[in-house]
DNA sequence: TTTTAAATAGCAATCGGTTGCACAAATTTT
DNA sequence: AAAATTTGTGCAACCGATTGCTATTTAAAA
């Protein structure tokens, strides 16, 4: 089907009279060529419009200069500015992407994982599923020395290079903060446990609570999924607790800006009812009423740090096992709907 | 650095003792093979955790079983949808991706196209770049016979399969129920006027205001990007209009969200003093109050059919150049921010 | 039983780029 | 001017899967 014939080396090599060798080595800029000859070779190469056969390459060189992302999904402004941290490096290292999601699904993570495998990555960037139980089918990768980078959702006692935030800290400081603002029984919605970021998050919120000598309560916790639906079922969770509390700590932006809109629906009025911290800073928090204190989650710089890691180990510039995990900061940002007293800040 | 060998079909061949041509057709599942002895290498090669190489492959059969898509910016849900849309027909048909986005900017665009051009992907999705000025840099698919979808945004007069929803009649749509609110001074918030998506949708509100007797105003008509800073110049350029408009169609979801924020701020309760509809169906105009009218944009139904469309191409089974518009279905959803008078509806 | 046809599997070339080693030419050193 | 280097290129063997053509075996037909 195609037209235009493809353009070899042997083609550039036959025209200008020298061996496919010469012209391959000219085209990878090898010293061992001179200079002219060089010039001519690329010159013709660009005239004839040659492209490099990548296939003809990677099946050589046994390697393929592409990094494998997964990730849970994508949904938040926090998952796009990890990529785009990500492609940023890799652009400039010039490393290819194949980026698979696994919408939550600890199946489709694994197929996506075995996916990966197949296409030969040379190495794999990962932020888990929901109900990702065990990290067995990234087992394939250590197998063939591929590296992996963990980032956001990991396993914190697990192997490997890993790049989080302090989630225990920062669920601490937002608790602190409901707390500061008159907030004398808090509510906690989040998500599945079985992850870092929130089983973390969880203790900085119990162990704000106990430094402040309130009475850490299960009930008060509620855990469903992220999506529209699962937050409209927390919020209608949280109307029916007895006596309602002051002040609620969601962990995800999304499901913050859904709640409060449910909340507002049943007459509350935030903050001065309830007040709410949600995670992540997603531009969403700023365009509800009243806009939305959370925790700046740092993505674009979590995605430049993971990419930056495993791109500098497979050049061999350091290992990566050494360097275990990379704590990126992150911050409390104070807007209206916590502010229950104090002034408006931003 | 590779630790265990990797298992080609020459391995398998010699323990079996057959020939590499036999186990090649064995995998690929040959009628020519017996199926006893398909049986016996298939479990062998499970056994021994062989992965076929997709360089030898592709350098073969001078194909990669790979879809290039590219497209402005990974920034709303619509977009997301659309992905999601591809992904699944692709995932089905065992099409790889490989997804690259100009950042709305047309240098980057003719970059990515160049790259997906040298990976030598069998075909290319497509929704152009903010300021893309011509298709010259897609010419390289032609020569080479590679099909290319666009999607969204297009230039409606070039040639090629296109996938789009009917922008001037949504437009259209939007500014009737406007008026029909009551709506007699309606602005127009809206974007890069190269893009058809935008264009048309204008030319949808224009008609729309003329059928009711309502004297276009060049005037009412603002211009900006689709950011959250881009929607907050458009918004203060609003506030500045003279008398103030009584209703806005905004072409973007998030942007409306974002110009409904300021207008809040500055006082004017909506949709009383303005009435507001946006664009795309996003999921953040359900988590601001008012909540958002807006236009249903089936984005994971384009992607499907974009999806579907080059992948049948690539298959043989329709030609794709006959085929040349695909026109999705969109509709006004009717929610608080526009309802001056009548029932909410949700 | 012999001939013909069908089923099964192998040979060997091919896809295009890379690279260790060999070799010739140019340059420098003795 | 002869010997020792240095520089620049070519030869040929990979990398692994695929497939047209051929050869062999087996089953069916005459």
């Amino acid at each position: 089907m195609k037209t235009e014939k493809e353009i070899t080396i042997y083609d550039i090599a036959e025209q200008i009279g020298v061996s496919p060798a010469t012209v391959s080595r000219a085209l990878n800029d090898s010293p061992s060529i001179s200079i002219a000859t060089r010039k001519k070779i690329n010159a013709l190469a660009e005239k004839l419009g040659y492209r490099r056969n990548t296939f003809a390459s990677s099946l050589r060189l046994q390697e393929t200069h592409t990094i494998g992302v997964i990730f849970h999904e994508l949904n938040s402004q926090f998952i796009t500015s990890v990529l785009a941290g990500i492609e940023k490096i890799a652009t400039e290292a010039k490393y290819n992407l194949i980026i698979v999601h696994s919408a939550e699904n600890a199946i489709t993570e694994s197929t996506n994982a075995r996916n990966l495998f197949h296409k030969r990555v040379d190495g794999v960037i990962a932020s888990l599923s929901f109900d990702t139980e065990d990290l067995s089918h990234f087992k394939q990768f250590q197998s063939k020395n591929i590296p992996v980078v963990f980032f956001d959702r990991v396993f914190e006692n697990s192997d490997g290079a890993k790049v989080i935030i302090n989630n225990y800290q920062a669920g601490y400081d937002a608790t602190t903060h409901l707390i500061q603002q008159g907030c004398k029984r808090i509510a906690h919605i989040t998500s599945s446990l079985k992850r870092n970021v929130y089983s973390e998050r969880k203790r900085g919120y119990r162990q704000a609570l106990e430094d402040n000598k309130i009475k850490f309560d299960e009930k008060l916790v509620i855990i469903d999924g992220l999506k529209e639906e699962d937050a409209i079922r927390s919020a209608k969770r949280f109307l029916a607790l007895k006596p309602l509390p002051d002040g609620i700590f969601i962990t995800n932006d999304f499901c913050a800006a859904v709640v409060m809109q449910v909340l507002k629906d049943s007459g509350i009025r935030i903050p001065q009812d309830v007040a709410i911290v949600g995670f992540n800073n997603d531009s969403i928090g700023k365009v509800v009423s009243p806009k939305l204190t959370t925790i700046n989650y740092p993505g674009f710089e979590m995605g430049q740090v993971a990419a930056r890691t495993i791109i500098n180990h497979l050049k061999g510039l350091w290992n990566m096992n050494l360097t275990n995990t990379v704590i990126i900061k992150s911050e409390l940002i104070i807007r209206e709907s916590s502010l229950k007293n104090g002034k408006i800040i931003q």
